[in-house]
DNA sequence: TCGCATTTGTGCGTATGTATT
DNA sequence: AAATACATACGCACAAATGCG
């Protein structure tokens, strides 16, 4: 049981390539730019060029980088997204200017009975009924987010059909007579992707994920939703 | 170049640690309690025993659970820390309540020039001097974050003596004149670890890392510090 | 005390993936 | 492109500790 060798489960080429697409994300390196050739990188990272070579390929892959025989390698595109939370923003604003299309898609609802935490978040008893929703958000095109949400049944029994009419929470609440709500909290954490995210985005294994965890409510502070939102912390960062 | 085998680059027995951890910080599993045999736990990945086994043993390296032989396998504990972030809440006031014991520690200053990031962030040109200040902070003895901190160099050319006087940004801003300060934004992020950060906070290669980038200004809203903090994310999540 | 089922711990052989030279 | 070394993952078998009747 070598326990913790060096590496931590995590092969040399993904951590390079990881590495690169960050300097790339955070516009350390800019677009169009020229990277370090192979052999410059392969001294950085103390690995092998042929295992530079294998980061590379997954970074064409994802279209971020474009190697030109003879040149060098060239990167392609793509700063990360922001999105801004506040107490009023709602979802499509956060993220107002910087894509062009932006839509939502409905996957699944169920009535369920509200575990710990959507109890806590909702301020309702564990085991009352709750309708769960699961979306996932588009920006241009590619997946952006994956959520779920949790609303008090008794409050908005038909939440699930207005919202599969509408497509907007916003809209939604306003049919059911919530013309105005607000951020109560925000909680933000960090993780792996699940497999089930990484198929549902579109993501490679291992990816990492930014998680927000909120409570809205309405105007007399009475709890209207709690949701977990998932997104790939390499497209997109949180501004608070 | 197959380019995508199904692993990703990052091992089965990494992903089933992390999952595992996950359920235990997340508190779906409780203190003290079973977690269902190693037989079980194959199954439900999809894994061998061994592999299984070999993700029990980096947590319980980790002081997360603690295998019993012959009765199974049992949560040690820890929930995470929450750090709560806010216009004018003070670093060691994020974490109250939550540790007994709380400390920084100044790692090295140097004098510089700022980078594009820097300078956006304290509203300079490129290239203006700049004092760097790298910090590591514990909380009840173990390491939980690692941050650098970049302060206009005109303004404050003794804030490293100061600060490694005092300890405190908070009591050393003080002693040069700022009385009051607070936070003009807030950018939250999430990576993994890069081989400084694991060194310095001791964690395993691929720990996922939340990085916060937060500009401080004055009562006149000048930009007195631009800061980069990092924190394991098993260890604790941002409250806004 | 004994037997028995359950669960963790250990050993070995094999195939494939990763990384270097 | 090929040879090599090591890590990862699987499958099978068995040992050791525990709890129970």
């Amino acid at each position: 049981m070598t326990k913790n060798d060096a590496r931590g489960g995590v092969a040399l080429w993904r951590r390079i390539a990881d590495e690169i697409r960050l300097d790339i994300i955070g516009g350390k390196v800019s677009s169009g730019e020229q990277l370090p050739t192979e052999a410059a990188l392969a001294q950085r990272f103390a690995a092998n060029r042929h295992t530079v070579r294998r980061a590379f390929a997954v970074l064409a892959e994802e279209g971020v980088v474009r190697a030109e025989q003879g040149r060098g390698t060239f990167v392609n595109s793509a700063r990360r997204l922001s999105y801004r939370i506040g107490r009023r923003t709602r979802f499509s604003e956060g993220l107002a200017g910087q894509v062009q299309d932006m839509h939502g898609e409905l996957l699944s609802t169920r009535l369920e009975n509200a575990n710990a935490s959507v109890a806590r978040g909702l301020g309702l008893r564990p085991g009352t009924r709750v309708t769960r929703l699961e979306r996932l958000s588009h920006a241009d095109g590619r997946p952006l987010s994956r959520g779920t949400s949790w609303f008090p049944y008794q409050r908005f029994p038909d939440i699930a059909a207005v919202f599969g009419r509408t497509g907007s929470l916003t809209q939604a609440f306003a049919e059911l007579g919530i013309t105005d709500y607000s951020r109560a909290s925000t909680r933000i954490s960090a993780r792996y992707g699940t497999p089930d995210e990484i198929r549902d985005i579109g993501l490679v294994p291992g990816s990492v994920m930014l998680v927000t965890e909120i409570v809205d409510v309405d105007a007399d502070d009475r709890p209207i939703q709690y949701a977990l939102t998932r997104f790939p912390a390499d497209r997109l960062e949180l501004v608070v």
